[in-house]
Order: structure tokens, then C-alpha cells, then sequence
DNA sequence: ACCTGAACACCGTTCAAGT
DNA sequence: ACCTGAACACCGTTCAAGT
């Protein structure tokens, strides 16, 4: 084992909640690839639901890191164009899902401050949409926000549809659309 | 009881997949719906795959009427506006989710024939919209198909986001974004 | 501090046996 | 045909004990 226990949990459970959904995940499996037993999880984690949260958090902090690197290295327009590659990232790295994509079809079994996190990702996402929308001045600053929340819902359902096919194409040729079409900027 | 149990534990399932995913399905909660043991379940379908395959294919069958429906009641430009409305539906039902954008999200996961029904939904809809799409003019022949999938990825995606907010009235303001912004026809 | 074996209560699933 | 009791496998969780 390289690095300290609670990280690797972490890493562990980020990869099997985008591919099993947190109900998907368990401690048994998630265990034995980090390398200890099952009841050692608790020492880091008291319950699934304190793992819950955490994944999502790191999920979202992650992102939003991502983001705001997109942003300083490029003008809007282009940091706009890149967006969707976060998502297709996820396609690429054994066609996973968005953690929150995900979590959002479970909602109904998610712990309390499991779906708190669920909606920060979305929020994190939304505000940078919309900011850079409006800093590339495709939407007036009064339009932003709806245009943001649309992008981010399309985008998380070409990634959705494009998984069900195992099919990055797929995927590339939905947001070309969204371009075409007029959704995002082209 | 009713009608049959076989009938019975299929609309029951089709109602627990929509929330809880297909490994959310549980037989012993599914019986004591239909008024029966989870054991009998099995008389009726000899696995939980078996289960899964009736389920999603009852839903696209279901989805297909309606969509014929539809298009029997009005022109393609009406019938095209009142698509979004089969997603809406089922968030009025319950804040649920369609069925098949939670088995993609259970991809990894899914029986083989289950994932084949979970394409076939997707067929359905897309097929219906690329005509739909053609007749009415919006596009040429041509780029429709490719139109109607982008249109089905974003509206599900739309659903995915409106459920995890438990917001209808979200669903709607991005459906009318989609249509502002030139994704849907207006 | 960090980890483990063993156990607990629970639940989805299966199957042989009932009617 | 239709249903069930009982067993099985697995789950999250706990805890006393090990280092």
C-alpha cells in the first residue's frame, strides 16, 4: 500500500459508485482492492452514508478544480468548447457515468447529506456554465443561468445515453448536435 | 386480488424499477404488493433477469402506444411539442425516473437481455422522433435521425436533473430553454 | 492509530416440497 | 398451475481483541 489508507478508500469508491451507483457500493469489495478488511473501512468512515458524502464531495471539489483550471488556461469560448470533454473523460475511463448523474436516478434512496452533495455538483457546474456564457457573451446575463442549467442537463444525458451503447462516438456526435442545433455555442 | 398475479407483479416492478433502478428491484417488497411471497415470484418469472426483460419491454411497448397515440391525435409539429410530456409524466408520478435512463445508469450491472430492451426503448423513441422531426419540416431527411437522438438524450437528461430537485417546474424551464435555444422546434 | 476475525441481523434469491 | 418454508449467500455493521 503507497499512500495512507483513507485516500485510497476514497479513489476506491469514486470508481465503483460511477460505474454501481452507491447502492452499488460495498465495503466488502471496495476492501479487498484497497488492500484491508472490510470492518477496517469504519475506522475511516463510521457509516456507508459518511462514505457517501465524502466520495461525492471529493467528486465535486474535483470538478470544480477542473473547471477553474479550464477557465484560467482559455478565453470562454473555448472553455465553453471544452466542457464537454469532462464528461466524455468519464466515457473514456471504462465507460463510466457522472457520480452525480448516478446518484440523481437513486435519489430516492440517498442519505440526506448524500443528496446535499448531489446538488453542489450541479450548482458547481451550473454557476461556471453560466458565467463563462456570459463572459463570451452568447446569452445575456439575464438568460445565463437557465442556458447553463440546460447545457448541464443535456450533457449529463448524451453521457447517459452514450454509456448505454459503450459508445464514445455516440457521445461526440450528440454534443456536434447541441452545437448545430444552437444549445451550445458553437 | 384482481387480475392475475403475473400482471400484477409486472406493474408493480415497472413501478419499483422506476425509483429504485433494477438492482433496487426486491422481490420480497414486490410479493407483499401483489399480495403473494417472494418465493412465488418465481413461478411467474424463473429469475430476476427473466423479471427485468418483461419489465423494460412492457415499458417500451407501453411507451410505443403511446407515442403512436400521439401521432394518430395530431400533426408532427403538435405531436413533436407534446413529446417532453411522456418524461413529465412520470416525474408527476411519483418524481420517477424513466426506466430506462436508470438501467443505463445500471448498465455495468445489467443482465444481457435486459440491456437489449433498455436499446430498444431508446430505438423506439428515437425512430418515432426522426420521423416526427421529417414530417414536420424541422429537418432535412437526412440529419434527422441524428436530430431526434440529440432531442432524446437532452430530454431525458432534463428529467434526470428535474428529479434530483424533485422539481417539475424545472423540467419545464429547460424544455422551453431547449426550445428557445433551437434543440427543440419552437 | 490502525487493523482484523467473528458474529449479528437483515434481505435477495433459490429450490425442494406442498396443495 | 400456483404457492411456500427453509436454506443459502451476501450485505452493512459492531465489537472485542490484536499490533
Amino acid at each position: 500500500m503507497t499512500a495512507n489508507s483513507k485516500e485510497a478508500i476514497l479513489a476506491a469508491a469514486k470508481q465503483s459508485a460511477q460505474a454501481h451507483g452507491y447502492g452499488g457500493l460495498n465495503f466488502r469489495d471496495l476492501a479487498s482492492e484497497v488492500g484491508i478488511k472490510a470492518a477496517s473501512i469504519y475506522h475511516h468512515f463510521p457509516s456507508k452514508a459518511d462514505l457517501g458524502v465524502a466520495v461525492a464531495r471529493r467528486y465535486w471539489e474535483d470538478t470544480k478544480e477542473d473547471l477553474d483550471n479550464l477557465r484560467e488556461a482559455d478565453d470562454p469560448s473555448s472553455a465553453l468548447r471544452q466542457y464537454p470533454g469532462i464528461f466524455r473523460r468519464s466515457l473514456e475511463n471504462a465507460n463510466k457515468l457522472c457520480l452525480c448523474s448516478f446518484m440523481s436516478a437513486e435519489y430516492d434512496d440517498l442519505p440526506e447529506p448524500v443528496k446535499k452533495e448531489v446538488q453542489t455538483f450541479a450548482d458547481v457546474n451550473v454557476a461556471w456554465l453560466s458565467k463563462e456564457l456570459t463572459a463570451a457573451g452568447v446569452v445575456p446575463a439575464k438568460k445565463s443561468e437557465e442556458r447553463a442549467r440546460a447545457i448541464f442537463a443535456a450533457v449529463a444525458g448524451a453521457q447517459l445515453m452514450a454509456r448505454s451503447r459503450s459508445d464514445i462516438a455516440l457521445f461526440d456526435t450528440l454534443i456536434e448536435c447541441y452545437r448545430a442545433a444552437g444549445l451550445l455555442p458553437a
